[in-house]
DNA sequence: TGACATTAAGTGTTATAACACATAGTTTGC
DNA sequence: GCAAACTATGTGTTATAACACTTAATGTCA
């Protein structure tokens, strides 16, 4: 049975408005599965947003991304992308080249090593997300990811 | 008109799984709003996770709350509440007092100033968050929260 | 073609997050 | 009443987030 997020933060008064409450409540909701799902990485050395790194670059193929490109696919921003691939370099998952026509580029693409990553990474993060999830239908599903969808549109 | 996040994010082959599709939606809209729910705060010097300290303790009273009350209450967990609450002590936000009777405990009390501050800001985050989702109906916020708080539930 | 704007990447620095560990006080059960 | 378990807070340390700023390369256009 769910617990209404008053209850978990055993807030006595209730919220000030209806969009009070949707905000607070989508980040709980989003903290708490993130938390949960940052665990499955853990085993692996890798963060979540690595772990997406690793992912937009497989998508990326051999061609690889610019730095810009990888932080624009990034699902939640965060500045500092450099250094991000910085720390991917040093574990060796990603390798970087600058590009021969416009200099200023550097492209960023997959190793094998991180590709193998990926490849352990596949099945438990399939079930990570799965075991988050997966006591919904797929009508809550659709419905939460159009309700989502439509959260983020700016009005 | 509502983008997908496929779109966002520029991602050319479908989603794995729908509770992939909703875990990564979710992810993705709590970092949009709080990130422009965090520049409302900048102008005060604060940050979300203290806002929310501040109301936790304005709610609690001339009582106040002992460190792991404050913790429990927090909409999203943040290990090190010690330095958080050490930081609003400097900033003058708040006051710690030892307990008299069970001395492990420290009571932390808002304080006049973190009192105004929290007026101060009562009127732009009411804002802030019609900003954020007010072009949602009623009944769309109802069925968000509801699904979000299912979402929460341990299967 | 050469000043100026624009774009891409990187750097410096401070603050905060995350995690393991330490310390102090209280309770429990013999 | 004392050892052991438990509870609450605090500390040490490393990694990452956040933000402003710098450097380098390219494009633009008088």
């Amino acid at each position: 049975m769910p617990t209404s997020l008053r209850d978990e933060i055993k807030q006595t008064k209730p919220f000030k408005s209806l969009v009070q409450e949707a905000q607070l409540n989508l980040e709980r909701t989003a903290a708490v599965l993130l938390h949960r799902f940052a665990n499955t990485f853990k085993a692996f050395d890798i963060t979540p947003t690595q772990y997406n790194v690793l992912r937009i670059l497989r998508g990326a193929g051999t061609s690889g991304l610019c730095r810009n490109d990888v932080r624009d696919r990034l699902i939640s921003q965060v500045p500092d992308v450099t250094r991000l691939l910085d720390r991917m370099v040093v574990a060796g998952l990603v390798a970087r080249e600058r590009d021969a026509t416009d200099r200023r580029l550097v492209t960023t693409r997959i190793t094998r090593q991180g590709l193998a990553l990926l490849s352990r990474l596949d099945a438990p993060v399939a079930a990570a997300h799965q075991h988050a999830l997966g006591h919904m239908t797929n009508a809550q599903l659709g419905s939460l990811i159009a309700l989502l969808t439509l959260a983020r549109t700016p009005s």
